[in-house]
DNA sequence: ATAGAAATAGCAACTCAGTCTCAATAAAGC
DNA sequence: GCTTTATTGAGACTGAGTTGCTATTTCTAT
């Protein structure tokens, strides 16, 4: 393992699609071929996404019966956020989303150079949330914390070209 | 003072529009009737606001001398963001500004049943930041920090609805 | 297996926040 | 005051996301 501070994978009795099937049914909803693809298809990274990535690879590229269309990738990434399979962020004024099930509670850190999304845990965190919210008798659900910033990366390509420049 | 948590503003040298000025005045750009109207307008009240109301407002109840148009607004609103008087966050997919200039840095209990922001200040917030910045090399410029939830005043609501139906 | 009821997919049209173009207007400097 | 140049406002446009509608698919009960 070459990231340290990688997170580990949670463990979980039942694969994605197992407990998207059983959300369905527990709603009444039906288990179609679109919404398949979509949770196969979403599963198979790891990565952080949005729905326009989805839709170019899942309607505009894709041809046949591996199709999904538009609304229909953005109804289904909504039942996936309800259900508790994706968790969904704003950023910059556009939806990205990531894996929930099976995966740690964590926050972010958005570099504003390269726009990648580096994950940290803190359980200090959750517990300041608690503490404020127990001091304003609110009733907290949930949180987004988002720290903005440079990269390891971008700071250093930052300093070569200063360098660079110094030498004119 | 009835609200115990109210925060403090903090004392500044110039008005809002003096330091708007000299922000335009920097940049080359004009001191304009409609830049005047809208920064008077946004600091006249001290509560969070978004672009549409201010539309409402300045451009669509308003005629006469005192009209701003949609695009003025929206372009003055950056403008502001920029000149670091006014604080841009992003909630629900929409944007929401508030007073930067002359108040105290701070972050936000959202309420998801009435909508209301609830501020708070947290030094040991800023400190977790800064400390896990540390640990990534990264480094932070800012953060948004949403606490997601319900407030006491709908919990009480909630809690009443709920009795009522027990009688039934 | 199969028919029938109900949910769903896909299309196209729409909404909504925000931006852009461009001609007309208003600041700033002289 | 006059000229230069930024800015305004009107309306067209964009891009993300949603919706109405019909044809299709899934499910359920035979």
């Amino acid at each position: 393992m070459s990231d340290p501070f990688a997170l580990e994978a949670v463990d979980v009795a039942l694969t994605p699609m197992e407990r998207f099937e059983e959300y369905l049914k527990s709603k009444g909803k039906r288990i179609t071929q679109p919404r398949r693809i979509l949770i196969e298809h979403v599963f198979s990274h790891h990565e952080h996404f949005d729905a326009d990535g989805l839709i170019d690879e899942l309607s505009h590229q894709s041809k046949g019966a591996d199709r999904v269309s538009r609304p229909t990738v953005y109804r289904t990434l909504n039942e996936l956020v309800e259900s508790g399979l994706l968790r969904k962020m704003e950023i910059g004024g556009r939806a990205v989303y990531e894996h929930d099930y099976g995966y740690p509670d964590h926050d972010h850190l958005y570099c504003t150079k390269c726009q990648n999304l580096i994950e940290f845990q803190s359980p200090e965190l959750r517990e300041l949330r608690d503490n404020v919210a127990r001091m304003y008798q609110f009733r907290a659900t949930g949180h987004r914390f988002i720290v903005n910033g440079v990269c390891e990366e971008c700071q250093k390509q930052t300093r070569r070209k200063k360098r660079r420049i110094d030498l004119i």
